[in-house]
Parts: C-alpha cells; structure tokens; sequence
RNA sequence: GGCGAAUUGGUCAAGCGGCUAAGACGCCGCCCUCUCACGGCGGAAACAAGGGUUCGAUUCCCUUAUUCGUCACCA
C-alpha cells in the first residue's frame, strides 16, 4: 500500500512551530517511503476562518520546502481539498446517514437550553456527557421532527459498555473505557461536518495511510477507531506527537513571541534553520547528527523513533544553530538575506558585501546586524581611556605615538587595500620592535570608536577606505593629545 | 474530579538487563588572535521517590509524587 500522508490545517492564522514540526514529520513519512504528501484545507468551523490564512499555509510551506503533491492547487483525483468545498457535495451528510442506518449514530434535536442542564463543573472546567436522550427517539418521531424542519444535529452512537482500542506507532496501545467517550457530534446544526467526522471520512477517501498529529488528540482517538469500525474501513497508522512547550513548560502561545513560523522568520532565522531544529524536538537521527538538510531528514527519519515526552522549545540552541547556517551558508544565498540589515545602519557609500562578510561568522540571527556595524555609518562618541587596554598593553601615550607615526605613512598611501595596509604595519611593527596589539590596537579604536568589532583594523580601514579612515585617526590624536595634557 | 500519557544534567537527547550513563546547546577554564567572533582542547553538570522481579536494574512490573493532555455544534 502506498504511503501517503497528510497535513490538514485549518485557515486560522500564522503556521504555529507545533503544526510545522506535524506538517514535516508528515512530509519526511511519505517522501522517506516514496510516498505522497497531501495538503488539505480544514476550514469546517466557518466562525474562525481568517482571511488569507490559507495563502500563509501555501507560503510557509514552500518557504519550509515541504513540497505538497497533491492539494486544492494540485488535483490529482481525489478532490476537492477544501472541506467547505466538500460539504457542498453532500458527502459527509450520506456517510453519516449510512452510520444512522447502522444504528452507529442517531440524530439530536435537544436545544442549547436541555443540552446545557447537562453540564456539570469539574475542577474549575464545564464538562457535558450527552444522556442519549434522542437516542429513545422512534423512527417515525425522527421523520416527523425532520419533516417538520427541526434543527438536528447527527450524533455518534457510543456504547456505554466495554472498551475501545487504538494503537499508536509512538504510543503503543492505548485503550479507553467506552464510557468516557461523549457521543460526539458528526454534522452541526448548519450541516457541517465536525472535525474528527470529516477528517476520518477524507482521510479514508483519500487513501491516508499515516496520520501524524499531536498529543491532544489522543483522547479523542477511540471515537475515530469507532467510527472506522462502523464503517468497516481500515484505519490509517496514527503517529501521535508529545507537546512542544516554552522554557516554563507551558503550552507555546502566541505571547512567546516565537510561536510561529513567521514569527521566527521576522526574528531573522533561516527557513532551514527553523525546519531543521523543528525536526530535532521530538526526534534524532540514529547517528545522533544535529545539522541535517531537508534531504538528510528525509533519508534519515524514522517515525518509530518518535519521543513520548514533551520538548521544550530552547530559543538559545536555535540561536546557535541558526548561527551556524548562517555560517555555512553559500554567499549567492547569504547577500540577499544579509544586506537588506546591512543597510538598515549603513545608508553611506561603501561595500555592503564586505560588511556582510564580516559579520556572517560572528551572528547567530540576522537581526544581530545592525547593532554590530553602526559604526561604519558614523564614528560614535567613545571615551579616550579605551586607548588604554592592559591585556595589549597600550595606554594614551603609545597610543598617541603609534597614530602620529602611522598617520603621515598611511597619508601616502593611494588607497587602502587589504594588501597594502597590513604591509605597511608590519613593517612599521618590525622597525619600532613592538607587539602588532601596540599598533592595531589604538588604530581599531581611532577608526571603529568600539570596544568590539567585527574584524581588525584593517578590514574596517578598507571599508571605510581612506578619507574617511584618515578623518577618524586624526580625530583620535586630537583627542589623545587634549587628554595627555 | 474521571480518564490517558510522560518523567536521563538548566535545555535537546542517546540508551532499550551488565557502560567510568554518549553527544549537542548553554555555562566555566585554557589555546589561537589587533578587539569580538570563528576554530581547537579540557571541565562542572543527570537516570523523580519507594517497593518488587532478577545473580544484576536507568532499562521490566507495582505504588507514590510531579508535570502535561483531554472531557465543545474548536480544531
């Protein structure tokens, strides 16, 4: 049997990293195996769709590389793939009449009011297990109430009897007593299907062979077994996922600020990044590599090898490994994605790539840009006792020495290369018989006005190039002279 | 509250009856070095508790504790 999987979201806002982690455990089962990934559209409570929501689940989805085969844009016969567009059919109101024949399920027409006397609070929750009331109901009382135009809803029948159950290929067999289950609602009152009765009849039209999703539904579970017993249908390999929570261990909101997909895009982090690290909670290769690329994930996954406990979603390793991406990174890939930062604190003349170029091994975000080159944009006010540092062994005087007798060489130059500038250092160096730190040291600070910089003095000289280098190590000696008097 | 699940260092996570209990992030130290980073080397840090089973339990069973999930005309 051929294995196809699928990722059935709702339209009701951003990719939530909980969804993306189920979406590419989805994709990695069928494309390990050969088999197909399906995106289908669950937009069955029209109250909380979300306009454009669905365009964001294209959107991350090709951002991730999660390659759909077949969806609402790719027909390949087994459509439509959008639930609303389903129900226009009729096809789950005829599969739930086929249950109401089978006496799997029955139709309700008690009100809000009868259905509210039925609740009870447990714990500080309001629960209801609905009494079978319109169970008793007769054939010819259906068929009066129906003719009559009543509002219905079509409910499972649940024995109260026995237990059902399911087996999960993470969880092992799970069973639960048949009197815990509610006889849950199938079709609404507006001739909606109801998620779990819509999801096992497009999963079983569909040929889904493997179900992935998370941990809450678990419960939920023995109604769906149910329901394909009834049907007689074979049930598809569910793969039940443990819970991805924030460092307090709570359940990740929206609050966390890094709940979602593009939230975490906004953050700059890497779509391969994000998926890869996504993939690694709740999962780990048997070699127990951490950086894998989408192809490795795919050769490497194996569902089996699912964890059972809930993972905490640990923004500092995703920092790191976003950094080492970005590290990795191909510069036809890095530039584009680099630059638009670059140029948020540089706005003057001067080679952006370099820039770039220096910062991509020091960053673990792209956001980390701007703050760590705002001084090519302009020199920054920066006190005098950072020409003395002890470690270098450098302190105003030499400091002021070193820059009066490099000023005048560095005059002569035509222009400042990566070739010419440590050349000319050098030789300074060796001439004078100091430590390269007593020249580089004071001509970083002249030229950067920072404790800390990405690259030395030459690369930031070279970028400035040299007027505006030259202005900065004279602005230097002023200073240094005014403060050795 | 019923039911279900989970429980290895701060975090992710190997382990699947016998190991000095991997590795990674983070942290600390050293080296490299014109700063910062990168890179290299080293260090501290864990089997929730109590009973069994067994020659032997982190691994199997039970109990307790803790955490999480779930009990909708939401998915």
């Amino acid at each position: 049997m051929k294995v196809r999987s699928r990722y059935a979201p709702s339209p009701t806002g951003k990719m939530h990293v909980g969804n993306l982690r189920t979406a590419l455990y989805e994709f990695l089962i069928a494309k390990h195996a050969g088999g197909d990934f399906i995106l289908r559209i669950e937009d069955t409570d029209q109250g909380r769709f979300v306009e454009g929501a669905t365009d964001i689940i294209y959107r991350t989805l090709a951002e991730a590389g999660l390659v759909h085969d077949e969806g609402p844009d790719k027909d390949k016969g087994f459509g439509p793939y959008v639930q609303s567009e389903r129900v226009k059919s009729g096809l789950y109101m005829k599969y739930a009449k086929q249950l109401v024949e089978k006496g799997a399920a029955y139709y309700c027409f008690c009100s809000k009011e009868r259905l509210e006397s039925l609740t009870s609070t447990v714990g500080g929750e309001t629960i209801t297990h609905y009494d079978k009331h319109c169970l008793s109901l007769s054939k010819e009382e259906v068929e009066a109430k129906l003719a009559a135009g009543e509002p219905f809803v079509i409910r499972q029948n649940i024995p109260r009897e026995g237990t059902t159950t399911f087996t999960d290929a993470n969880y092992g067999d799970i069973t639960i007593e048949n009197s815990e289950l509610d006889d849950q609602i199938l079709i609404k009152s507006d001739g909606f299907p109801t998620y779990n009765f819509a999801n096992v009849i497009d999963d079983h039209l569909m040929e889904i062979s493997h179900v992935v999703r998370g941990n809450e539904y678990i419960s939920s579970t023995p109604k769906y077994t149910r329901l394909y017993q009834a049907f007689g249908w074979q049930e598809p390999t569910y793969v039940h996922l443990p819970l991805i929570t924030n460092e307090e261990h709570q359940k990740l909101s929206k609050r966390s600020g890094h709940s979602s997909f593009e939230d975490l895009i906004e953050q700059g982090f890497v779509a391969e990044a994000i998926v890869n690290f996504v993939a690694l909670l709740g999962w780990s290769p048997a070699d127990n590599r951490e950086i894998l690329s989408l192809q490795e994930l795919i050769d490497e996954f194996d569902y089996t090898k699912i964890s059972k406990s809930p993972a905490v979603f640990d923004m500092v390793k995703l920092r790191w490994m976003n950094g080492e991406y970005l590290k990795a990174m191909d510069p036809e890939k890095y530039y584009p994605l680099a630059l638009p930062y670059v140029e948020k604190a540089v706005t003057r003349d001067c080679d952006k790539k370099a820039i770039a170029d220096l910062v991509k091994t020091r960053i673990e975000t792209l956001c980390d840009i701007p703050d760590m080159i705002d001084f090519f944009e302009a020199l920054p006010d920066y006190d005098v006792e950072m020409y003395t540092h002890k470690k270098m062994k450098t302190n105003s005087e030499n400091s002021l020495e070193t820059l009066r007798e490099l000023l005048p060489k560095l005059e002569a130059l035509d222009s400042f290369t990566m070739e010419n500038l440590p050349e000319l250092v050098a030789k300074y160096v060796e001439e004078k018989g100091i430590k390269n730190g007593i020249a580089l040291w004071p001509l970083r600070t002249a030229v950067s006005g920072k404790q800390m910089t990405p690259g030395g003095a030459y690369e930031i000289m070279t970028i400035l190039g040299k007027e505006e280098s030259l202005a900065r190590i004279r602005k230097g000696i002023q200073m240094l002279e005014s403060s050795c008097n």
